[in-house]
DNA sequence: TCCAGATGCGCAATCGATTGCGCATCGAGC
DNA sequence: GCTCGATGCGCAATCGATTGCGCATCTGGA
């Protein structure tokens, strides 16, 4: 089936494999009754270009491949649904791969995806100073976008989200239903998204005149929003987590611990992800501008792909909304 | 960097392209001495093998394929994660592919896959009738194993889990804590799991003595959940989900309607994914043996990888467990 | 009728790695 | 010293598709 070759399409047609190949390609100088008549034959046959030997010649192999640290994480396999969906509209296939979170998982999966001879690469990076070589070293081969994380500051071009103003939006919202404390559940140093939020909700919650009576920072994920709870004596009227994950992990252990959620304090997520609203009361969150990520980062790597990748990085935030959910319902807020 | 070329190797070492090749690869008659030369010359000028070139002369790419209907859902992460680990033991890459639950997509991706001249195809087929040709076309190429859910019947390969004891387990469970009735809340006929969970549960049931009081039947999603509640005028002893997106999905409707959750009325998932463990109260559900799977998923493609395509099709199914969650927890039976 | 230009197509090189074949060299045995 | 076998390595073909070059044919204009 698939074993079909050019070679044979030509040998039905009665021609050679060059003119075959301009036929079946619309390139170069071929009669039209030749095309047509080997773009039958090749219908016909069931022939389909092998990709392995076009990549070969031609260098590039209409690729891109797309390096996440959590492939269980619900965002993350959102970014991938666009990026997906992006590039397929541009005839390109997208690669997925896992790096489980592990700087040198990262790397040698990038290694793999490079001798895979990718056009481009869109990354999430796994850790803001670890990841650096890989991108580095990545960056100099291929053209590469980073996506929602970011390594280093001026590495490669980076699409993201406007953390500051998300965190201006929940701060602002909480503040307007009446909040005077808030305790803060994010991401720890190793990301950046991690270290922005946290800044950027201390910021804003001073800004709002909140204030912010903890902070317990670690990965993104449940087990840091139970942890966070658990370990804060008092309950504060708000509790502010870094992500969607972390903010279901915080509102359970509330639940389990018999804090009435939103009477006694309020919780709020980031991502805008699914899991914000399969659980009861839904989560109120920051959705992320998932689609126009996914474009901007496909246009910035195109781009790449054409000028060149030279030239100076480009650095892009989209501005977040506000998704308001059951879990700061001013109805339910003091019953 | 990754420029550097075999025939760049060969020149550094004073060789022929032919000889730097058996050096690396370990294959054919060299001398220790050139083997080590070689290497190092290698080593010192980053030389990363092409895989496209390799692959076009070995006409295999050490490359397996997986094509999921939904990257969303958190049990294929799972199924992925494993598969991928148990790939990268043996040697293997991974390229993931996601259908949307679409077939006329599924059929697209499967042929890019080939194309792509993969070694075998790990496939969750999105349709138990309209992924048989995309199915049976892809067998005839190249080594195919299905998971989780099948296509036809004797098409191809198939590892998954036991559905009939994984629902006796739960009627057993339920039962044994004095449940009388039962709502079923699972997958339509498009899937095989769909299909065979129902038909398990209502046998499972009626063996222990309860009395299925209705039944809905959807996508494998939250909608599904919540509608199955919604619509249904009682509530049952104990309601039973097709998978844990549905079972999150009812919970939340249940909570919704004030109806306390294991007080009132039980839950229960499918699948063991870390959803049934995020929501409060967690829920009861069946593990799947994903890393069971996954390995049998893998001999098999190995098997025919070695064996030649042809064979008997086998189907395997591998026995889960029950992780019983705060849904069904006996001391909040009744308060 | 002849020539210039255009058109159609085959030939062969090319991308990078692998491998069968054959030549040259070396050592051992007689 | 000669032969035989083993060993090391280069040559060139090969996988499949693309493309520059050049030959042959055709067309139109003078």
């Amino acid at each position: 089936m698939s074993k079909v070759t050019l070679s044979d399409v030509a040998r039905a047609s009665g021609v050679s494999v060059g003119t075959a190949s301009r036929a079946m390609t619309g390139r170069g100088r071929v009669s039209a009754d030749t095309v047509e008549r080997v773009r039958t034959v090749a219908e016909g046959l069931g022939y389909e270009p092998n990709v392995i030997g076009r990549a070969l010649r031609l260098g590039s192999s209409a690729t891109i491949g797309m390096l996440v640290p959590h492939l269980e994480n619900p965002f993350f396999a959102d970014l991938i649904r666009a990026v997906e969906s992006e590039l397929h509209r541009q005839g390109y296939q997208l690669i997925i791969a896992d790096s489980h979170g592990d700087v040198a998982v990262e790397a040698r999966r990038l290694r793999l995806l490079l001798a895979r001879r990718v056009d481009g690469v869109v990354i999430v990076p796994a850790d803001v100073d670890g990841s650096i070589p890989a991108v580095r070293s990545t960056v100099e081969d291929v053209p590469l976008v980073q996506v929602d994380r970011r390594a280093g500051h001026d590495l490669a071009d980076h699409v993201g989200v406007d953390n500051g103003l998300g965190m201006r939006l929940i701060a602002r919202h909480l503040a307007g239903l009446g909040a005077g404390t808030a305790l803060y559940i994010g991401g720890d140093d190793a990301t950046a998204p991690g270290r922005e939020r946290a800044a950027a909700f201390q910021r804003a919650a001073e800004g709002e005149g909140m204030t912010v009576v903890g902070t317990c920072r670690g990965r993104f994920d449940f087990e840091t929003g139970v942890e966070g709870v658990r370990r804060s004596r008092l309950i504060p009227d708000a509790i502010v987590c870094g992500d969607d994950m972390i903010a279901l992990g915080a509102l359970g252990q509330l639940q389990r611990q018999g804090v009435r959620v939103p009477a006694q304090t309020m919780v709020t997520g980031f991502d805008g992800t699914v899991l914000a609203t399969v659980v009861e009361p839904t989560v109120t969150t920051v959705q992320q501008p998932v689609a126009d990520i996914a474009r901007a980062a496909i246009e910035a790597l195109r781009g790449r792909l054409e000028r060149g990748t030279a030239g100076p990085v480009a650095q892009q935030e989209f501005p977040p909304s506000l998704r308001v959910g059951g879990t700061t319902d001013p109805l339910h807020r003091r019953d």
